[in-house]
DNA sequence: GTCTATACATCGATAGAC
DNA sequence: GTCTATCGATGTATAGAC
């Protein structure tokens, strides 16, 4: 019996690590002391760091993914969208160190595995879900979206880590975009000629 | 008589690494010999790595600052504001290293003297006095625009850079916040009571 | 599995000779 | 101003004792 697996308590110490010093600064003998190992014995558990980042990249897109699973999801369409969304903003402003490891490429030769992109990709495909529950299909209108929100956060972190100034402009946003929509769906409906049915 | 001073010469090839090997790839061992000095004379020229990055940063928002005095504004506003987001869409798009040293923070240590920052808010000015021109004055107003152009450039860069799957939404985004900032003007004049004059 | 020991190449940075 | 020499780090790797 064990309270954690050495691989799961290497993960954990490592993402304390990184956020105290920063994404790059990970050191395999400053993880190894922290963990009461040396450097060389991580290398039995993870064949490099860049496998560590790896694992972290794809721990950060689970704990994403349980949190959406554990949200109740209002009946209506656009609440549940605004639930999604101020969720995501959420994750991705209470820990920069974890925005920085998903959505920025900063380390110099790191690339996510095939099986972490997998779980990324699991994230986006919730999203384009609950877009096209409030009708929202088109995949021009989905890049929209995630620009919408990505600048948001992108703001709030590089300017303000910490604060609200953008992430309070979310609802404001929201509208903004589910009016564009609106408005870009009723004027192609009244300009085009229609499918013949 | 020189064509450009060591200086200068350092920097370029700086420049010429980084956009080559990635932001953080930048050594000061390869940097010296690309200029035929050993690392160790560098500091003469420069204290340190950072004082370096420092220097290009200061140098990217130069160019930027550069090119917008090079516009020839037309005389409508909303054509300059046009003009103005697109010039920087296509300034942020078209060298991702140099967008990421000006927007991401993704240097460990590194921090923008206060001189360096001095063009960035200069940068920044030059915006607002063009939002203010189509009658933007608003300082969340501004923030939104700034997080949505932010936010078409993240993604661009992050996910297909060079290409222009979220940088061609460019124009429906500005129309889209002139929209929202109009909406929001006119609700707030039908709405609130006038103040005394 | 973990250790010690050792190795190699890399890094930023400093001291001091010339 | 440029050099040699050196320092203390880093990631990575291997060999071999226990």
């Amino acid at each position: 019996m064990h309270t954690s697996s050495p691989t799961r308590e290497i993960l954990d110490v490592a993402w304390e690590l990184v956020r105290a010093d920063g994404l790059s600064a990970l050191s395999m003998r400053e993880l190894g002391a922290r963990v009461g190992l040396r450097a060389q014995s991580l290398y039995v558990y993870f064949p490099s760091k860049h496998a560590i980042y790896d694992a972290m990249f794809t721990n950060a897109n689970r704990e994403l993914l349980d949190r959406r699973r554990a949200l109740d999801p209002p009946a209506d369409p656009t609440a549940a969208l605004r639930e999604l969304a101020h969720q995501f903003v959420e994750f991705c402003t209470e820990d920069t160190v974890r925005y920085q490891l998903l959505f920025q490429r900063t380390i110099p030769g790191f690339e996510p595995s095939e099986q972490s992109y997998a779980v990324a990709r699991e994230v986006l495909d919730w999203g384009r879900r609950v877009l096209a529950d409030v009708g929202v299909t088109d995949p021009a209108d989905f890049d929209l979206y995630t620009a919408l929100i990505a600048g948001l956060v992108a703001q709030q972190n590089a300017n303000e880590p910490g604060g609200d100034r953008w992430t309070r402009l979310l609802d404001r946003v929201i509208d903004m975009f589910l009016a564009e929509v609106a408005r870009r769906n009723s004027n192609t409906d009244a300009t085009l000629p229609r499918e013949p049915s």
